[in-house]
RNA sequence: CCGCCCUUAGCUCAGCCUGGUAGAGCAGCCGACUGUAGAUCGGCUUGUCCCCCGUUCAAUUCGGGGAGGGCGGACCA
């Protein structure tokens, strides 16, 4: 696979193909990812991480911000506990697989203090209108209360794009507002408007409607056991299909069974066993998704099965974090 | 600063006027049925009724104070 389609490997979009093309010829180019930092890694934080390894072997230097001041700015507690937690989901991501040498931790309040920093900021508040901002900002639950702070939040991730000098900036879907209102408005503070990157986002489990919420229902993260993990994928969503029909309600379905095996186990494994009882036909084997996804649309890999591979592959991937964890 | 409204189960809300410690829908959990899940049946659980003080034999309900939230405070009127 080349520089240009490992980047866009498993990508939901890009903006604009054009500049990942450039980027994609070019050396020494930098790409991040801003996480709040929780305790514990989730199958969230997972996907995005995927993608910085896919980055990596084409080419990218990687800077993970642990964003310790996002984080206290979206009320999540003091700037004591939440570097913590910071420290220990640096340890989590490289237990996962991100290459410790080629990546680089930046904790957020060392260089989103300084007065240039600030002084752009205010720059960019200059330039946004609140309901802007306000519409930028992913985490906002609707009924919840939007906090000044809130409307600062994705102003401030504009500016980390140039502050850490990065060529890329990779989210999930739910922070393309963000990525645009950074294309938008850094030009007005004389920046360049960065190229982004979204990772699709893994509908919510049980359901297969939205996304997969990390702070209710079912998420997969690094603390589960073995058994947790085969009793949430067991209970999950999954007809015999990547397309199923949308609910009573309208609202469109995704089989976040089929999902995970796309976004998070192929890219991972070369090939995918799937064990099977000689009743039912004996074990499959997969190296591609496209082949999986085949054989389940046909009839020919029952659900059942699928979720036991799942299950154990999910497990293979979580395991060093988990014993990182525990240590 | 002033005015009006809201705060009851995880969620949306009813009940309060005419005091006797509470209900619905959804969610959730369990079982049946499917070789998974869902759908469909059958069953079940859940509450500092925002806080404090007062009246009362008794307060979620009445009175006072407080907190949090929403909306409004030029003209058109």
């Amino acid at each position: 696979m080349d520089a240009y389609e490992l980047i866009m490997r498993n990508a939901s979009e890009v903006v604009t193909e054009e500049e990942v093309r450039a980027l994609a010829a070019a050396d020494g180019k930098r790409a991040y990812v801003g996480y709040e930092p929780s305790g514990v890694l989730h199958i969230g934080h997972m996907l995005t991480a995927t993608k910085l390894i896919d980055l990596q072997e084409a080419g990218f230097d990687i800077t993970v911000l642990l964003a310790d001041v996002h984080a206290y700015l979206n009320g999540k507690g003091t700037f004591e506990e939440i570097e913590a937690t910071a420290e220990r989901m640096k340890e989590q991501f490289i237990a996962y697989g991100l290459d410790e040498d080629k990546t680089e931790f930046v904790l957020g309040s060392t260089f989103q203090f300084d007065r240039e920093y600030i002084l752009d900021l205010h720059a960019l508040e200059l330039e946004t209108s609140l309901s802007r901002a306000e519409r930028a900002m992913a985490e906002i639950k609707s009924g919840d209360t939007v906090r000044v702070s809130q409307a600062v939040y994705p102003l401030m991730q504009a500016l980390d794009i140039v502050y850490l000098d990065v060529d890329l900036a990779v989210g999930g879907m739910e922070q393309r507002k963000v990525h645009m209102l950074a294309r938008d408005t850094l030009p007005s503070i004389g920046e360049d408007a960065p190229t982004s990157l979204h990772t699709p986002l893994i509908a919510d489990l049980e359901t297969g409607i939205g996304k997969m919420s990390s702070s209710a229902g079912t998420t997969i993260s690094m603390e589960d056991s073995t058994d947790a993990i085969e009793e949430k994928v067991n209970a999950a969503f999954c007809p015999p299909t990547a397309d199923p029909d949308p609910d009573e309600e309208g609202r469109e379905r995704e089989n976040p069974v089929l999902q995970i095996f796309e976004y998070h186990v192929f890219p991972r494994f070369e090939t995918v066993t799937v064990e099977r009882p000689d009743k039912y036909g004996g074990n499959l084997e997969y190296d591609s998704y496209a082949a999986l996804e085949a054989d389940m649309e046909s009839g020919e890999l029952h659900p059942m099965d699928a979720k036991g591979a799942l299950a154990d592959a999910l497990d293979r991937l979580i395991e060093p974090g988990r014993k990182q964890l525990e240590a």
